[in-house]
DNA sequence: GCCCAGGGGTAGT
DNA sequence: ACTACCCATGGG
């Protein structure tokens, strides 16, 4: 049991912690008395904000955040140094080169005191969960990803007398059959993991992070269980590349709703490309939570 | 019981 | 290129 180092951060700019760890980017977060809790490079991590004060309170294991200072490792994991003016501005200069007629209604999706913020998170934890997400809905996926981490005993870290899973490793994983992850009700996605961990290459894929949108994709595809739409996951989340669209159902039926644009996630995505611009994957984001929260 | 879920693979047009 | 169908399983 190891006590935890505290710090804070004031923030200046739009932040709203449940609607940004709560809004289908992340897997690992639950909100426990008012705290939200993850692990975040290796490290528990517990994130809780005063909105009056707008302070945000930090406990970790250590003082060191990816060779960062606590607070400062924070802001980078938050995506602090975002510009949401800047992304929306990019968004409606895209919108006003062929579909002007939606800069009213885009005003009322993507409203920067929304507060969600892409996190940076790891690209082999994001192929795992993403591949695991295939044709589940977000409770089931936290519950599933959840019962992977518990099987390694050994990740379990503790800290103020609550205990943190770390995500396997591609090692740690490269001992589990197919037959364990359907103990683990992954069902048909069984298979593609266990494939997946005998043959990707970690280097490779972090390797990605400089590559073009298109060759991640291209790499990413061409394991079996990553289509379309979890590579841009990947890309979007896993890689902060901010052209990734990722197309689920949701945003599948926004694009038909709005743009009259239906067809696989491929297609879609270059649509939104074209209509969002360079940071359509962002706007992505903002979409979404729109379309599932609007009465 | 029913429909749905941050889809992907495949076979048939 | 597009469509239809299947895949496992649990949430609501």
């Amino acid at each position: 049991m190891s006590n935890s180092y505290r710090d804070e951060i004031t923030v200046h700019v739009p932040l709203d912690l449940d609607n940004t760890l709560n809004c289908g980017q992340t897997f690992r977060w639950n909100k426990i008395n008012g705290e939200w809790h993850g692990v975040v490079n290796r490290q528990p991590l517990v994130l809780s904000m005063n909105t009056e004060s707008k302070t945000i309170r930090i406990r970790s294991t250590s003082p060191e955040f990816r060779q960062q200072e606590l607070a400062e490792g924070v802001k980078e994991y938050l995506g602090l140094n975002d510009s949401l003016g800047s992304i929306k501005a990019s968004g409606i200069n895209a919108l006003k080169r062929g579909y002007a007629h939606f800069v009213k209604q885009f005003d009322e999706i993507f409203v920067p005191d929304t507060g969600i913020r892409l996190l940076r998170q790891d690209p082999w934890e994001m192929v795992v969960e993403y591949l695991l997400s295939t044709q589940m809905n977000i409770t089931t996926i936290k519950k599933r990803i959840e019962s992977l981490c518990e099987l390694f005993k050994e990740n379990k870290v503790s800290m103020d007398y609550n205990d943190y899973y770390l995500f396997p490793t591609r090692d740690q994983l490269a001992g589990i059959k197919e037959e364990d992850y359907r103990k683990l009700s992954f069902g048909y996605r069984s298979k593609w993991l266990k494939q997946l961990v005998e043959e990707m290459d970690i280097n490779q894929l972090y390797q990605l992070k400089n590559q073009k949108l298109e060759k991640k994709l291209r790499f990413l595809t061409a394991f079996p269980g990553i289509g379309f739409k979890v590579a841009n996951c990947v890309a979007l989340f896993g890689f902060e590349d901010f052209r990734a669209f990722p197309v689920d159902v949701w945003i599948s039926r926004f694009m038909e709703e709005f743009f009259s644009k239906s067809g696989n996630s491929e297609k879609l995505m270059v649509e939104g490309q074209r209509i969002f611009g360079d940071y359509c994957g962002y706007i992505q984001e903002y979409i979404f939570y729109y379309i599932r929260n609007r009465v």
